[in-house]
DNA sequence: CGTGATGTTGATTATAATCAAGGTCTGTGG
DNA sequence: CCACAGACCTTGATTATAATCAACATCACG
């Protein structure tokens, strides 16, 4: 019931807090505790870090705009990012207790975002278990994004790693009202891209003009859109599970019909894909090896 | 107090026990109740799954001994493994609300889990806040070593892969006591190392044969050693912060003095590492930018 | 024994990195 | 208003890395 009232003016409502929103039933107490716990904000200017390698954990932040990313530089001097932080998606959940960050995290442009203390994470746990259910449930999909970026990285190839990473961002902006059916911004360069994928910069750029001379991406300066949703998503081996987009779909929501009805056929495309995954899973072979 | 008297006789301890204890100073009260818990056992045997994919999350495992994988496979066919866990790891930790799995778990050889169901682990964050910190705690660790093999993946030859891979499993198996400074019998087939760093069975085998003529690895059968453990972490960009070696280190133990001394010395390398990592990261440019 | 899983090796091919050079665009200061 | 610098994108040529293909060796086990 509050859910809805909330949910009828989007607008009004911080970005992380819708992300938790859609993914349990917060009570009118809650959403009133979450969003007075984000008085205290901090902006920081592009390439700005929040946190650097070596550095202990302060707090936990949660991104209300900007797009922020973490990464680790080998000895070798090659950058590997780790994760893209959308509004809406938090930074070290579960630092209760100070630990020293292994890895950097910086802004890509101009990002504001609210610092929460480790203690008010522990009086959320003590005192508001549907809003920690929401919290944990984000860092187990922060985890399973990991997960398939793994998945890119070591199983697919340049053209399937470019493309899932695009749709991953994608449906992540829709599902924050970052972007509509008609694509998103991207925020990110093409080396940050290659840093991300495990690819050079060069390779990035030759594969997605590949991918626009066939009509699977169109790139308009900083815009990006996917004529054919469909092969898009087959060409990529995207399957939308990680994101948990369904949730949504069945919640009440003013999210634009257009953008919800795509979310929906991406899950509908992506039940497809499973199913087709387990069969020839099954054709491999009956014990697990190979 | 009652940590030293527990782990006057590691033996004692289910191997859970141990690796929560390491990280976290545990009563006697939080012991037992946690040593009772896991009365509610299952084996399993090779090959055979204890998870799969789509399924749902119905518990959470304790690994009491044997070794167990989760992966995830492409369209294209190809395997991807996601994690590998020894004894004393968690497999499902937040999984208090049901979620289908996005991977399969697998037992790599005969494997005995203690099932660990949801509403136990509600109750612990209740009632034993120590106790779920040592879990979250676990939980962020395992995360931190999916980030580590994203790096890997992303950002390691092959050869810096597989000797970063061999070193990670024998640093973990030391703090579970199930390998000493001699090194430790390797459970993986080639093919499977390959699965798991996105390298062919082939070319697995030849740069692991390469590190043997070289004197980096030593191989017999399925037993690992390594004979000049500052030359392979150098070689293997490895960098033991993600393992939170150095807790343990500090902590009392009955463990063997040589594989506590070594595991000392790794993260001593370690801080070397870390700092000519952050003095290249400034060189490379003030921004971040490249 | 023979069969299947695993490890080993060389030859060939494919994929992506590196190198090199130029192009476009934007913001800045003269 | 123009010249310039810096960041980013684009393209072709060359090289390196790892995949694939194809045998064969070894071992454990029924």
């Amino acid at each position: 019931m509050p859910q809805t009232i909330e949910f009828a003016h989007d607008g009004d409502v911080s970005p992380p807090l819708r992300r938790l929103g859609q993914s349990v039933l917060l009570s009118t107490d809650e959403i009133d505790f979450f969003e007075n716990m984000q008085q205290n904000r901090a902006t920081y200017g592009k390439g700005e870090a929040l946190i650097s390698e070596g550095d202990e954990f302060q707090c936990c932040f949660a991104i209300r705009s900007g797009w922020a990313i973490s990464y680790r530089v080998t000895m070798a001097g090659r950058r590997q990012i780790l994760s893209v932080y959308l509004p809406g998606d938090f930074i070290g959940l579960h630092i209760n207790f100070h630990r020293t960050a292994i890895y950097t995290v910086a802004a890509l442009n101009k990002v504001e975002a609210a610092l929460i203390e480790p203690m008010r994470l522990i009086d959320i746990h003590q005192r508001y278990p549907v809003l920690a259910a929401g919290l944990d449930w984000a860092a187990v999909r922060s985890s399973n994004i990991l997960s398939e970026h793994n998945v890119s990285l070591g199983a697919r190839t340049a053209e399937e790693r470019i493309l899932h990473f695009y749709l991953e961002l994608w449906c992540r902006l829709m599902l924050v009202g970052e972007a509509s059916s008609d694509g998103f911004h991207m925020r990110m360069t093409q080396e940050q891209v290659g840093n991300a994928l495990g690819l050079s910069v060069v390779h990035v750029n030759k594969k997605l003009k590949a991918l626009c001379r066939e009509g699977i991406l169109e790139i308009d300066g900083r815009m990006i859109s996917v004529p054919d949703v469909r092969t898009a998503i087959r060409r990529a081996d995207f399957d939308a599970a990680f994101l948990d987009t369904f949730r949504i779909a069945n919640g009440a929501s003013n999210r634009k019909n257009d953008t919800r009805d795509l979310l929906e056929q991406i899950d509908e495309l992506t039940e497809e894909m499973a199913e087709r995954r387990r069969e020839s899973a099954d054709a491999h072979t009956s014990s697990f090896s190979r």
